[in-house]
DNA sequence: CTTATTTCCTAGTATGTCAATAGGCTTTTT
DNA sequence: AAAAAGCCTATTGACATACTAGGAAATAAG
């Protein structure tokens, strides 16, 4: 299945803004699109769709930014998929006009019913918080911040 | 998640096929399209694609259709899905230039790989004869053919 | 042998979504 | 007042989806 890049790059930013504002301070989508190059005018869009999914805040102005708007542990991959996409985890059948075959619906409200519900159960599971340590442990178990030299 | 017509007719002609042609006889694009509504000059592409795949043997000429190129308990939804659609099943991580950030390479690696490990599972799991077998008890225990009247 | 039937192949088209790019307005801090 | 940031809207090119359409090739029936 292809990811889209609204919802990678979202991710992404969701878990940027999560790392680099555990001190207090906000984070700017220049920031963002610097440290994870992405285009800056693309994911601002991405990061107005993630305020009103309502998981980040933003502070205009000078000094402004994003922070979370609640903790990365109460975030679980199926809102943040929910909120970046309304087809992903979808049940998307709609008994049209009643005509339809037996067979058509037995594939809608049975196969891609279960399917869909295996896909909620494994992202509800998921927080943002996992996401980070997963990242964490992914990218080396060494302390340092530099890896290029040994 | 949005299933595509081509993947829901096919599964329906593939079942269709297995079904009609129980007796022997040949299942054509005109049968199917009939009986389950889907228009058959579109019907005829997939069935195209479905026989390119392996799963039917098409017979031309007066009398022909199609039949089952091999039997129903060994064609997994695994495979029905990847003979017609090359995303849905697919891991389309693919390390594009090197250059991308650390955020966006476990996204793709360990997320949405495993999130895809679990559909291949499920859909591996599920053979075309378990589906007609979940339609018929779906449809209702009777013996019956005809059920508008009590 | 001819004709009807059926699969099979190719092209085109309308619609929609994706992935940006771009410009500018609004708010807040300095 | 000016700079820095978020916020909003429009537009675009590329691609996929879901068909429609026309006909060529093969085969069985009469």
């Amino acid at each position: 299945m292809k990811i889209s890049t609204k919802v990678e790059f979202g991710i992404v930013a969701l878990a940027d803004i999560a790392i680099y504002s555990e001190n207090g301070d906000t984070v700017s989508s220049a920031d963002i699109s610097r440290r994870q190059n992405i285009s800056q005018k693309y994911l601002e869009q991405i990061l107005v769709a993630l305020r009103q999914a309502g998981f980040i805040r933003g502070q205009k102005g000078s000094r402004g930014g994003y922070t979370l708007a609640r903790p990365a542990s109460g975030i679980t991959f199926a809102e943040i998929l929910d909120g970046l996409d309304n087809n992903i985890l979808a049940d998307t059948y709609i008994n049209d006009d009643g005509s339809s075959g037996d067979l058509r619906e037995t594939v809608n409200s049975c196969i891609w019913e279960k399917l869909n519900g295996y896909m909620r159960e494994f992202t509800a599971k998921m927080t943002l918080a996992d996401f980070i340590e997963l990242h964490r442990s992914d990218s080396g178990e060494s302390e340092g911040e530099f890896m290029y030299y040994i």
